[in-house]
DNA sequence: ATCCAGGGGGGCT
DNA sequence: AGCCCCCATGGA
């Protein structure tokens, strides 16, 4: 259960697929685009499924997909995510989220992120007194940035990835990574390679015999070898090495996503087995 | 106690 | 441009 928007969503593994729900009520195709796993989403993994050094990661995570989520929503938790573990992130997105709208549903009350005008407000002391710790101001200026329109994070969907790093990078607390995480996750750029530790080790091991390669090169080494495709590749890369390193029965996630409410990953999804239930 | 967590900013060269 | 150090916070 999640929120997806102004929605409440709930999915549910149902045999070899997904069943989807939500309130007010959204279309197969609604869900599928939100699930990335689109007919284009799976050309894409059929192409990377050709790569005989991902082949293995692709048949270990089958279910692995990129959600594609909301570009405000997004920005703030990777803003947060920086420098900080996953359990922390999703207590702060939580208590943040306690600060948007009260949305009803047929499964309890929700409520949706709150705007970047809604953050933009909070003082300082508060963000902090969320946890955000030495990022509170980064958060609140970018919300300002975000909330006047000096940055329009909506008309960077589809946008060249250039274009969309430069007016990413403008916004306090995004750098480089970051960047890339909105890009990919938020903006439809599939060609965007968010390199962190993880990614970075995994591409030094599996593509330099273990040479420290700096993340310009683990970049240009990824756009080289799967184009507007890196993104997913990522991905799976990222997901190979953090399930070997957690490695003794350590609690997996499937699928990649930052919500703000504990929603489940979704481990299986195809686009034909995707409905939306009355 | 020390290190680490899906980095980034600012100062220095 | 590249390199270095610091940055809140909490769990291991």
């Amino acid at each position: 259960m999640g929120v997806v928007g102004r929605r409440v969503v709930r999915y549910q593994s149902a045999g070899a697929g997904v069943e989807a729900e939500a309130f007010p009520r959204a279309t197969p195709r609604w869900h599928a685009r939100y699930l990335g796993a689109t007919p284009e989403d799976d050309a894409a993994r059929g192409r990377l499924r050709a790569d005989p050094v991902l082949a293995p990661a692709l048949a270990a995570h089958e279910g692995l997909r990129i959600l594609r989520q909301e570009p405000w929503e997004t920005t703030a938790a990777f803003l947060v995510s920086a420098n900080n573990n996953v359990l922390r992130i999703e207590g702060i997105l939580r208590a943040l989220a306690r600060r948007g709208d009260a949305l009803g549903s047929p499964w309890g009350e929700r409520h949706a992120f709150p705007d970047a005008a809604t953050v933009a407000r909070l003082p300082e002391s508060r963000l902090r007194a969320l946890g955000l710790g030495y990022r509170a101001p980064f958060l609140r200026a970018t919300a300002r940035l975000v909330a006047s329109g000096d940055v329009d994070l909506d008309s960077l969907v589809g946008a060249p990835l250039p274009e969309v790093r430069e007016a990413l990078l403008a916004l306090p607390g995004v750098g480089p990574k970051v960047a890339d995480c909105i890009a990919l996750f938020a903006l439809e750029a599939g060609g965007a390679f968010p390199v962190d530790r993880w990614v970075l080790r995994a591409v030094s091991e599996a593509f330099f015999a273990g040479r420290e390669v700096k993340p310009r090169e683990a970049e240009a080494f990824a756009r080289a070898r799967w184009g507007d495709d890196a993104g997913l590749a990522q991905q799976f890369l990222f997901h190979a090495v953090r399930t070997r390193a957690n490695a003794p029965g350590a609690r997996r996630l499937s699928a990649t996503q930052n919500d703000h409410q504990g929603q489940e990953r979704v481990a299986r999804s195809a686009p034909s087995w995707t409905r939306s239930s009355p």
